[in-house]
Parts: structure tokens; C-alpha cells; sequence
RNA sequence: GCCGAGAUAGCUCAGUUGGUAGAGCACACGACUGAAAAUUGUGGGGUCGCCAGUCCGAUCCUGGCUCUCGGCA
């Protein structure tokens, strides 16, 4: 099989799923090179709670968005799309297929769709200025603000999302247009072909909870102490990632090892039911395929069948 | 056996000066355009332990019973 002139592979799913073996041996398979889409894997030293596929899975096939940032650069998701979009060319100008694998749904989408992102680099100095304010007439009234000056935007972000409020007001008064406006959808640039990995969210679940225990045997709390003793600040965006936050709050003595262990539970089930409001079930740009039994050679077939021109 | 506390959503519990009930978690579903593993919205679900009494009306008051927990024997 050869690469196609623009045909770009997305294997996607909730965490836990297993797209990073996956992805591996599909890029093997097809001769393929790997770009991540996972918003936690782009911090150098956050490693065991984030899952990160190993040196050895790295190793095996070229692997790109990995590992890019220290934990105190912040990372946005234009920042994402211009790197993507580049890497996307840099392999197909090789000859090879760029697989793009990641639970970060919102970058996936971002690239699927062709979104134009509003040109408006984040300013801390007014965002919090604006939060200061939010948080004097409250969320909704804030909200209420917004509504006089951009109603359709009002109309998209829910009353008591006072960080979704602020950037569209961020983006109102810097730039002098609706933020509405500037939220583009260009339609995909590239010919995607997008693989959904699933399991029954019972089965999900339990995966999860095992790899929580091996992240703790593995050592994340001694990984988030080194970040701690590093200097990194446990507000950064990158220390709010789940298993992190909560061992920051161990760390603290604000709450028992086992308390952080429930709470990383917790809050990766509930990561896991918002991922899917990004892969849905119903959606028909999705192929899908249940874990078991492994799909790797069906995926195959499919892929190679579309390449013949037979889907 | 005696004394005390308790029994309310799948779990932990709040509450009703008597007018058939709520919160967190769990579970399900949704939003999202430069913080996204972030931020955020909605929903289903209860014969309020059982029986009887008082009352127009009991989950709440009274009596009995069953069970649970703690203390004493």
C-alpha cells in the first residue's frame, strides 16, 4: 500500500482504551509515523501519570509532540494546530503516514475540522482583570456582559463557565470584533481517516483504576515531588493534570495517600464520560472498533479497502 | 441481658417546629475555537426499617417489633 497524496490516519478513543500500542503497530503495518494528541505528553519529566508510552515504544516508531515543553511552558491549542499542521506535511513529504493518536478530544477535532482558531495570544494581565472582576458580579452576571456584546457567543457558553467568558471577552476587547465571529470552521485539509478504539465503559473503568495503581507503584508521587522540588508551580496548567493535582494535595497533608488514590479515580472516570462528548458513538466520521477482539487486522482490511477506492 | 445511639437515593449523610424530601459521591447525557487530563450545564433514581395509634394529614409525634453500632455486664 502507498501513502495517498494527503491521507492523514487519527486513532482515537478514551484513556485506557490502549491506542498507544495500537497506533504502534498500525504505524508499523503501513509504514507510518506518530503524532500525538494528548495535551499531558507534551511536558518533559510528567511520565508515569501521564501514562506516557515508554522509551521503548518511542524508540520503535518516530513519535512527535511528545515530550516538547517543560512543565512551566504554557501550551494552547493553536500552539498545537500550527506544530501539527507542519509535522502533518514533514511526514508526507517522507513518503509516510502521519497517524495522529491522542484522548485531547478537542485538539482532534480542531484539526478534523479545519478550525481556524482566533489569532489572539492569551493575556494574562487582562484575563486576570478580568477574572478579578468575574469574581466580584459573579459568573453570571459576567456572562450577562458578554451577551451585550457578542449574543451569539453568550449564546454557545454556558452562564456559569467564567473561563470560557473570559477568554471571549479577551478576545472582544483586543481585537474589536465578535469573538462569534472569529470561531471558524474551514472543513478538513486533509483526507482524514479516523479510527475510534472502544470498550465497554464497565471494562474501561476497571482498566483505569488498575493503571492508577501501577502509576502509584510506579512512582508518581516521587514524580511529582521531583516536579514539586523542581519549582514548578502546582498551579501551572500542566500540574492540573489528573494524578498530579491529587498527589500535590498528599504532598500538602491535606489528604491521605488513599484519598488521593479514590480521587484520581474519580476523576478519571469523570475525564473518561467528557472524552466521549468528543468521540461519539454516533458520530459517522468514526470508524469504531471494540478492543476485543483486537481490531488491529480488521483496521487493516478497512484501511486498505478505502485505498483501493472500495469504501 | 441492661443502657445509649441509629435505621432517609447504589454509598455517606442532611432535613422536615407534622403538609409524602435534599447534598456530595456514584451513574447517564450535554457544552466547548490560543488553560482542554482545563472549565462547565442537565438528568434519572427514594412505598424516609416494619406494624399499629394520635391527627384532616405521619418520613417527622406515641407505642411495639426487627435490625445495626457503641458501652456495660
Amino acid at each position: 500500500m502507498l501513502p495517498d497524496k494527503k491521507r492523514v490516519i487519527l486513532v482515537v478513543g478514551p484513556t485506557a482504551v490502549g491506542k498507544t500500542r495500537f497506533a504502534i503497530e498500525l504505524a508499523k503495518n503501513i509504514g507510518g509515523e506518530i503524532i500525538s494528541a494528548d495535551s499531558r505528553y507534551l511536558y518533559r519529566g510528567m511520565d508515569v501519570g501521564t501514562a506516557k508510552p515508554t522509551p521503548e515504544e518511542l524508540n520503535t516508531i518516530p513519535h512527535y509532540m511528545i515530550n516538547v515543553a517543560d512543565p512551566d511552558e504554557v501550551w494552547s491549542l493553536a500552539a498545537y494546530q500550527n506544530e501539527t499542521v507542519r509535522l502533518i506535511n514533514e511526514i508526507l513529504d517522507k513518503g509516510k503516514f502521519p497517524i495522529i493518536v491522542g484522548g485531547t478530544g478537542q485538539y482532534i477535532r480542531a484539526l478534523t475540522e479545519g478550525w481556524q482558531v482566533p489569532e489572539m495570544v492569551p493575556n494574562t494581565a487582562l484575563r486576570n482583570v478580568l477574572m478579578d472582576w468575574g469574581y466580584q458580579i459573579g459568573a453570571g452576571e459576567l456572562h450577562r456582559k458578554l451577551a451585550v456584546l457578542d449574543t451569539i457567543a453568550a449564546d454557545f457558553i454556558d452562564a456559569s463557565n467564567i473561563r470560557r467568558t473570559i477568554r471571549a471577552l479577551e478576545v472582544i476587547f483586543t481585537t474589536g470584533k465578535r469573538f462569534s465571529e472569529l470561531r471558524v470552521k474551514d472543513g478538513p485539509a486533509y483526507d482524514y481517516w479516523i479510527i475510534g478504539l472502544i470498550m465497554p465503559r464497565k471494562e474501561l473503568f476497571a482498566r483505569a483504576d488498575e493503571r492508577v495503581d501501577v502509576m502509584l507503584k510506579g512512582g508518581l508521587v516521587s514524580e511529582v515531588k521531583g516536579l514539586l522540588d523542581r519549582g514548578y508551580n502546582p498551579l501551572l496548567p500542566s500540574m492540573s493534570a489528573i494524578g498530579y493535582k491529587e498527589v500535590v494535595l498528599y504532598l500538602e497533608g491535606k489528604i491521605t495517600l488513599d484519598e488521593a488514590r479514590q480521587l484520581i479515580i474519580k476523576n478519571t472516570h469523570q475525564f473518561i464520560r467528557r472524552q466521549a462528548n468528543w468521540f461519539k458513538p454516533t458520530d459517522s466520521r468514526i470508524h469504531w472498533y471494540q478492543m476485543d477482539p483486537y481490531p488491529l487486522e480488521i483496521a487493516l482490511r478497512d484501511l486498505a479497502d478505502k485505498e483501493l477506492g472500495n469504501t
